[in-house]
DNA sequence: CAGCGCATGTAAGATGTTACATGATTCA
DNA sequence: TGAATCATGTAACATCTTACATGCGCTG
């Protein structure tokens, strides 16, 4: 058997959070607004769960009367927010490792100098891309602080630190490599 | 179609960095002792990848002579190591992020800050360890240096940096939730 | 009217985990 | 002799990504 699937729990958690009917479109935009560098979830797997967890009647559908659009609307339910609720309290599962950059470094004596310079560079540079995002919300974030709580402020500031010591440690392996790259030439 | 896999790559990499026949044990035991916390492998994943590269002729397998264990030992082939080459040099896939724990503490109006407490303080804990185990490995690696490759050694230094800057942001987090608990009491 | 963003959905297929099965050797 | 470690392997099953399909409404 795998790993247990959590994209549930993540629909009944915006959906809980929120406290206002969204759609599945509306559930993926939000999670691609916030902690999309710490979790991402594809339309293949919302939309599916979407009917389960109405199945079950952890969330309800309706039908978005205000526009003629295809739009259906679903909130979550006392049961969803029971569900929910439990699955908060349980201790978050070890995630598996995958961290392409570090393993092709770590193999980086069959590779050529040049190519891990090329990776690393590519990767620091998204990295401080994320980091002055979350510092630009946690600014925003600061400002009008009623429309965030103070979990998602931590989140923000998760995504600072964890960007820079990333990109610290990108400029200082690119030193070294910079160097390395010298001397046996 | 799911994202490729890169197992045979990794195994292909111990291979071919080590430069000497080993178990599918062996590599398995590597991989734990050193780039665990960045890369993982299961025994149900590397022991099918071992028959499907000897297969296409990237490894070959010998039977271990020393001892009467059954053991199969295989090494890489030259056409196993221009493959990883080849790998090496492509740009890294982004990694689909997966953290449950701040997914958690996102959701936090959810649940009870108790239990927000409880878990960042067993992952800053397990991120301490790491943190330390990484540092006493860059420790042992500046003594005998001639044993580890620069590029190992760089993973240290990201062991360490991103551990340290885990722990950090979890004590700042602690803090604050500890305070919030008490003024809402 | 073309293109883009909104919006929902399905299918195929590889990936990867867990559990199980088996047996040898070493050490207390 | 029993437990732990070494050692290889298979099966079942859920997960997840990618690609595809479809169509509406708004804007220039």
């Amino acid at each position: 058997m795998a790993r247990k699937s959590r994209t549930p729990m993540v629909v009944l958690g915006i959906l809980g959070m929120l406290r206002k009917p969204l759609s599945g479109y509306d559930i993926k935009r939000v999670i691609d607004n916030s902690v999309s560098h710490f979790w991402a979830e594809s339309f293949g797997q919302i939309y599916p769960v979407l009917k389960l967890l109405t199945a079950e009647k952890l969330i309800q559908a309706q039908a978005a009367q205000e526009t003629s659009r295809k739009r259906i609307l679903y909130s979550i339910t006392p049961k969803g927010a029971k569900q929910l609720k439990a699955w908060l309290a349980e201790a978050p599962e070890p995630e598996r490792p995958r961290e392409e950059l570090i393993l092709k470094i770590f193999f980086g004596s069959e590779s050529d100098i040049p190519h891990l310079i090329g990776h690393l560079q590519e990767r620091r540079s998204r990295a401080n891309a994320a980091g002055e995002q979350y510092t630009q919300w946690l600014k925003i974030a600061r400002k009008q602080n009623e429309s965030y709580t103070p979990f998602q402020i931590m989140t923000l500031r998760a995504g600072v630190i964890m960007s820079r010591a990333f990109v610290q440690w990108a400029d200082q392996s690119l030193l070294t490599l910079n160097q390395m790259r010298k001397s046996t030439r």
